[in-house]
DNA sequence: GAAAAAGTACGCGTAACGCGACCATATTCT
DNA sequence: AGAATATGGTCGCGTTACGCGTACTTTTTC
């Protein structure tokens, strides 16, 4: 059930000990939760989804990307495009006729709107 | 802790004992989520959030949004933004220096692109 | 106003959880 | 290399808390 657990610790490179211990709790019983033995009750699943920088979703297996999600579906046009959110950023592609904006393209749609909205306000 | 079950179940105008049979679960059981008095096991917890169409962070209080998030970050222009991903489409917006571009500055992005991308493609 | 359904609370039997203890393997240190 | 320490993994026991039936109150339906 919580398979993925394994993959996050490690890609933190913690250890079980570790990782009790930031939630509190005995190795053993953290280690049971990472072999599907045992199944945390849902404070502390909240408490790992935190500690890893995922969603519960993610954990479950519900969904399969690990990247915790944005709360406000807004993105901000730079160089690199953002979606933005509270806790953090996330990369997104724009996608044109089925071929995503490069970053020139990016950058040019920037210049344009940019020059664009100046001549509006200059008259 | 799970609070938030009530008030999608009757969103729904579903019973205790409906979303009980539907879980496979008694009413006494479901109930017991409800008020808080018990906590489901995840499998029952998954099982919620597919049947409420929401995700397990906005059960358990970890988001606020109690719409489903997508999988890939991916926007298609067309007149409309749309962010798209397996399960369903939301609305997102675009943002350049603070201001969001309109929709006819998101058309006239799309007409210079496709021009642009003819002019290379032609020589 | 009776009957049915819905919501709420409790008690019992039992499944499953948390922890310490233990061991095998891997890593670090002198 | 070999001792010392840390890590990953498993097991058994005591206890927690879960699932269900049951009973009771409140609300809805006719």
């Amino acid at each position: 059930m919580l398979t993925r657990l394994s993959r996050l610790r490690k890609s933190k490179k913690w250890s079980l000990q570790y990782t009790a211990d930031r939630l509190g709790i005995a190795k053993s019983t953290y280690a049971g939760y990472e072999s599907g033995y045992r199944e945390p009750p849902l404070e502390t699943l909240k408490k790992l989804a935190d500690l890893l920088e995922t969603s519960v979703d993610y954990l479950l297996g519900r969904i399969d990307n690990p990247a915790f999600y944005p709360k406000a579906w807004k993105v901000e046009l730079h160089d690199k495009l953002k979606l933005t959110e509270a806790r953090t950023r996330f990369d997104v592609e724009l996608i044109l006729d089925g071929a995503p904006l490069n970053e020139e393209e990016i950058k040019q749609c920037i210049a344009f709107i940019r020059t664009k909205r100046k001549l509006d306000t200059n008259d």
